[in-house]
DNA sequence: CGAAGGCTTGATCTCGGTCAAGGCAGGTGG
DNA sequence: CCACCTGCCTTGACCGAGATCAAGCCTTCG
């Protein structure tokens, strides 16, 4: 289980959530989004707390120049909604078309802390984790190059999704998503994407599938 | 009180902390540091929380190409020290020479979070804003040009420090650790002062003192 | 079939990194 | 007291990674 914000390193889901998810489960109510449909606004009220249980969502800020920052990508099992204030400080908006999203009031999930101090233990190592992976991100977006970004993206994307057949993975974000996620410009992404391909690194099924041909070159081109 | 991670715009400390702050300050003990003086190392064992007392420190990853990373500076009232894992993810160095820091035994905090409910509340309140404060610094390493990190930063530092005489701010840290805190050249830390001293936003007393003559034209160069 | 959006590629320009040098202040030893 | 050294800060010159601008291709959808 994964807080609201990706690192370039994830570590794999622990099932060491099963108590939480169990009992969270039966508060939530669950709802079905479109691609592109948005399941709540930066500025909203922060009255809920969030879990993907199929599909993918993008977590982003608007920028006062126009440009959008995606501070994660959301993947099944991930929780987010999360925020300090009584408002939402991102969006989140929906990837993928069926992408399901479960949905808790916040009221109930802070008495439920309340009352069950081991769970709040565990939220509270979910929250130390995630301030872990933002760390490992910040070094990401702070320190490395275009190319070296797009190697993590690419190798982060393998671990947490669900491998096809022959270890095909799907990328259900586009390059445009990616870009704003690395903070680097669409043109960037496609000709690192086309570097990597003419070295034989990773081939292309098509735009949106992808198969890690050499592990080893990728992680050598990743910082840290 | 804050943790681990600070951001371009912290908010000034509440004094909704004054409960846990109490409840605490029985358990810890206390240390008197020198300047570059360790208070703990990276990869070493995450078994005690800590506080700024009084002083500053910083909080830095090395890279694996010999580049230093400050995650957040420490000043006086922050927390900081958690890890998900049971290593420190980072370093922490003192950037004053007389700095205190305050230590907590990480099991004794453990056993008096989960034996008191509003505490624990309270704990992950401040996760929560540490996720969001991160948030903001990610952006202002991915989206900005090195004139705003400054400007953010100066603006930062003016909003978390003791404000002396006349508008005066001290500068705890070199140039070199402001450089590795906006993850940009120290010539261009000092070519990006400079400017904004030409532009007569800032002046300076001494290297390490100055004062905000504009804040409308500092702010404005902020991104966001 | 045409339009629109996503992806790729090429050309150009710019911000900031790197290299090099010099100034200044504080500390140390003669 | 001065000479020297060392570390911190500033400034200049140059260069390269990546942003930006421009154009064309492919797929999808009405």
């Amino acid at each position: 289980m994964q807080l609201t914000t990706a690192s370039a390193y994830r570590r794999p889901c622990t099932s060491a959530n099963g108590h939480l998810q169990i009992e969270m489960d039966s508060l939530g109510t669950f709802r079905r989004y479109d691609a592109d449909e948005t399941v709540y606004c930066q500025g909203g009220a922060a009255d809920y707390w969030y879990r993907i249980v199929d599909g993918a969502a993008r977590q982003c800020t608007q920028i006062s120049d126009g440009r959008r920052q995606i501070m994660d990508f959301l993947l099944p099992g991930d929780l987010f909604g999360f925020d300090a204030s009584t408002r939402h400080e991102c969006s989140v908006e929906c990837v993928a078309s069926n992408t399901t999203v479960a949905r808790y009031q916040r009221q109930q999930m802070e008495s439920l802390m309340e009352s069950d101090p081991p769970l709040a233990r565990r939220m509270r190592e979910i929250a130390f984790g995630s301030i872990d992976r933002l760390q490992a991100r910040m070094i990401l977006l702070g320190r490395s190059r275009a190319l070296e970004r797009v190697c993590g993206f690419l190798l982060e994307l393998a671990h947490r999704v669900q491998v096809e057949a022959e270890g095909t993975v799907a990328l259900p974000m586009s390059r445009y998503d990616i870009a704003d996620y690395l903070a680097i410009a669409v043109e960037t992404v496609s000709r690192s994407l086309t570097t990597l391909r003419s070295e034989r690194v990773i081939t292309f099924f098509d735009a949106r599938h992808f198969r890690i041909i050499d592990r080893r070159a990728l992680e050598a081109h990743c910082c840290r």
